[in-house]
DNA sequence: AATGAATGAGCCTTCATTCAT
DNA sequence: CATGAATGAAGGCTCATTCAT
């Protein structure tokens, strides 16, 4: 939790801050972020780092929850939509949020980290957390869409929640290495990705 | 490359070193892995390390190598069985893999991490190459199923290759999260990762 | 360059840190000299020397430049006297420089060390530079004196230039070799100096 | 002193041994200089090294000994002829020297550290300890000379020897930094070197 | 409220030397 | 006689955190 402090500043200094924070620990893993460095980026006393936070963890915790936040406003705007199925539904909120990362590449970059760190005395298992989280969502949204017939019963929704999850969670990456810049590229890979998906999952229409 | 010294220790005081080397960087980010410490783990000077490796760097990729060596010795005996399909294959390939992991934590965890290596200027970005390598492997696999008529033309084989690899790099993580250790709950979950993937890409049959 | 941390220490602080590391360094070769004895020595954290030098070799060049300065400034008050000719003027400045090294025999020694660093990766030569710059200086000299006639035309200056670099550098040595504490006997040695170069140097008055 | 073991060499064995040892004392200062470093260029084991010689400090010594030598026997050459007088010879024994250390420059750039070795708990002081002897040669000579009436008498032998070794281990270094590579360029200068030598220490002809 | 000097443990790596084989 | 594994101190440097001003 930021102290008092922190909450005062002017919100362009805080702006400022946020900024150079998240990219320090957009660069590197939690461990090797360096506190000295983001006060060294930021022209301002490593002193006045530790006003505004107790620890480097505590910063840690806040900017995930900021970048968070951020993140699921953008989505969430979508969310709000109406859709055919729940596969046209993931299509337009993992379209809509590779969308977010391409345009905020620090904020996304810095999220994945976060889903990466593995476990540590010091933070637990980060990764294993966000994972279970996702696919809890999932679970409850794959149930609910069984409920209505729409969804195989066969498989165990903990799977198709899992399986969900996976492959959004690597998306980006693929995104990246195949150089999918182009609007247009983007929309036939969500459609295949849809497809798939679709045909894996579906009540089968026979 | 480990120096002849190394080379040449006793086979019973390799194994001890290689375990607690590979624990190491099993626990931590490369970078994060500490010379000194496994140096106290095994209760051995510092400078013997060196003697036995040129660097840090140098000891990571020998155990990167040791460690694929190992688990490729054990999918490699599952890969020269006949199977009926790319689906049964994938299914039996990634079950022995999982099972591998499971029997050997350490190892696993150290590969893992691997994988999720970021960039780095020491290391270059290991995760992408690793990532690049295994779409490169699936997707000539399944050219060729395509060009055999068992896989849908209509969704890029780049796509699917994406698919295959990224699910089956999330496997560990959930069967470990959902504690699926009795072989039957495996082979039930394994099932059904077949059925899911079956469905998604296989040639419709209608 | 010091840190602004450095400028602003307390003038006593600054001073004593300055005659320590000034002593290391003159006790030892660049490469031999160890910032971590410093510290032990002034007994500080090893850590604050690095709040005040970015590295050792910044610290190295700010002894240098902080010891070239205030040997300059001793020799600087004699070169503005008005001399009768270019030998009195030898003497009088080697006399000078002598007196002060005599007087500051850390920073002499300091400034000797550094005038012999060898070639190194990290900081080049060192030597070969100072003595380039040396040799340049009384090149420029004697050029001037020859153009008046007070110089042997038939020796090429380059020589005369090294003939007096060369003396100039190992007076001290001999000083202390012969131990000439006394200034009596420092005069007689400078004025034989004196005698000997002038009577190689000069035109013939014959 | 080396051990009976290394004077049992095959002479190949010992030629090549001190080959790379002289070139890593050439390279380095004393404490710079690494035995592990000799070991690995040789491609023996380092525990051989220890064998052959008690101690670094014991093999330095060694070396220079044999260095000199090896030198000294190329300047006795010389100095068997007879020689007109004291400048000559001097000219001659050093320009010989000189030959020496541009046919042989690690032997050469070896005895030059040596002889810049400041003083250190382990070596003392080797700088002033050559610099004495060379002197004490000198003065010698010179007051033979002066006895003959060749040499002034005015000035003091110990300064005059001073400036004679003083101008001879400079020779080198100027002779690098002014690329004097060709025979004939190597003659003017040493004939430079001569006259102005003569005229500031002869008795005076008038 | 902001500053930034001080700390000391930790990092990777190299070293001369010993000693059992 | 040669080998080379083992040692542990020392090297330069970075770090998160504290606290007096």
């Amino acid at each position: 939790m930021p102290t008092s402090t922190f909450d005062k500043l002017k919100p362009e200094k805080k702006a400022r801050f946020l900024e150079f924070a998240l990219q320090e620990f957009a660069n590197n893993t939690y461990e090797n972020a360096s506190v000295t460095r983001i006060g060294q980026n930021l022209a301002i006393a490593k002193g006045s780092i530790y006003q505004y936070f107790a620890h480097k963890k505590d910063l840690y915790f806040y900017l995930i929850d900021y970048a968070n936040r951020q993140r699921q406003a953008a989505i969430g705007q979508v969310l709000k939509r109406s859709f055919s199925d729940f596969f046209a539904m993931y299509e337009q909120v993992y379209l809509a949020g590779t969308q977010f990362d391409l345009a905020n590449p620090i904020l996304s970059r810095f999220l994945h980290n976060v889903a990466q760190e593995r476990f540590s005395a010091d933070l637990g298992n980060l990764h294993q957390l966000t994972l279970k989280q996702s696919i809890e969502y999932f679970k409850n949204l794959l149930k609910n869409e069984q409920s209505k017939g729409n969804i195989r019963q066969d498989v165990k929704v903990e799977t198709m929640a899992f399986w969900v999850v996976q492959i959004g969670s690597g998306i980006l990456d693929f995104v990246q290495l195949n150089n999918l810049t182009e609007e247009a590229d983007l929309r036939i890979f969500f459609g295949e990705i849809k497809e798939i998906l679709t045909n894996g999952m579906q009540t089968s229409k026979i």
